[in-house]
DNA sequence: TCTAAAGTAGACAGATCGGTATATTAAATT
DNA sequence: AATTTAATATACCGATCTGTCTACTTTAGA
């Protein structure tokens, strides 16, 4: 392996974020059940010592991997917001379409998140409470969108917008229909019209 | 064991019965791949070579509760609905009302076909398949629901409806918190309010 | 009452599971 | 160059998984 000035990290250790990136692929392709370690191991090229020098457990590397899902996915909707809005009024739009997108990627696999609630359904499994977090960051966010564009009663938009996205997300992942996003799309731009501005 | 004549079937088998009600009970509590053939034997009270006799494999036994599960709550549904609601017009708030209660029940798992589609990922996979025409048979009954109360575009009413329900059910799953049904409520009440009729 | 079907109990197979122990090698620090 | 740390390979553990096989018992119908 090449050793690269710009990727040195001083303190961090890059076998733990090989092990939790590979892993991450792997729980979003096949699930958590679905694939067990040694199969991470091989996916990630460490041995299965480093992983438990790492992580106490096959849940504590799930909970990390699903952290690092929730930051590189609200991260790139950061962008890709910022990216496809042309103003605050656009914004709550762009992140349906944002979303939208991200559905239409062929290996797409459901709603990580939703699909780790639903595999541990304990809600003080340390897995359930990392996939509550995310919504409810993502719930914050959108919020936010609806505050910046000064739309009154910005909170129950932010939430008819996430019932919305969240609908037509499980909507594509089990029957493979996009139109619940056409039509969450749609109602999101009516609803933003509609609403009152501050 | 006291035989009853009232529960004694000619045709059917009633081990077969007992098999999908216990699989089912347990499916719903703990997930597909988080509880195993012994403990579903132990639950019915049937002997292992029971279950093999009568399907082919585990995943045969789980769409065979699938199917029992889309019975019983279809059939649940309609009646509740008939029950809640006053008049055709009142139908899909009441279709609201009535899985709000549902979710408000304290065993409540979230909806086991999200759930099944979460932990069987593959589309073509049966287990699969069975959630995508759970949900289907579910769009089309509140499609019938929104041409009964004669509103114009009752596909497209219906998809909302069906978004914003299942965005909840996922919201309660997730994090608990009820307020995606009471958003989804006022907001279906306000769709049906303002939409044009024939 | 006799017979054929259905169900039972339990051992067993082969695979995989998460996790541990050990002994060796590579890498980084001083 | 010496030492300490990190990562390796590999064998192994007990438990659990789905599914099969056999031999015995119950049940139902003619």
């Amino acid at each position: 392996m090449i050793k690269n000035v710009t990727t040195r990290r001083t303190r961090a250790a890059p076998r733990r974020d090989q092990l939790v990136a590979g892993a991450l692929a792997l729980f979003v392709r096949e699930g958590f059940h679905g694939v067990g370690i040694d199969r991470i191991l091989a996916e990630a090229g460490v041995a299965k010592m480093t992983l438990y020098k790492h992580f106490r457990s096959k849940d504590d590397l799930i909970v990390a991997a699903l952290m690092r899902r929730d930051s590189d996915y609200r991260n790139w909707l950061m962008r890709e917001v910022d990216r496809l809005a042309d103003g605050p009024d656009e914004t709550l739009v762009a992140y349906v379409d944002a979303v939208r997108n991200w559905c239409r990627n062929p290996d797409f696999n459901g709603c990580t998140f939703i699909n780790a609630a639903a595999e541990f359904r304990n809600p003080d499994h340390p897995v359930h409470r990392a996939a509550a977090e995310h919504k409810q960051a993502v719930f914050i966010f959108v919020e936010n969108l609806a505050k910046g564009a000064r739309l009154i009663k910005p909170k129950r938009i932010a939430m008819q917008v996430r019932l919305l996205v969240d609908g037509a997300t499980v909507m594509k992942q089990t029957t493979g229909s996009e139109e619940g996003f056409a039509v969450a799309r749609d109602s999101v731009a009516q609803l933003v019209a509609a609403a009152a501005r501050s």
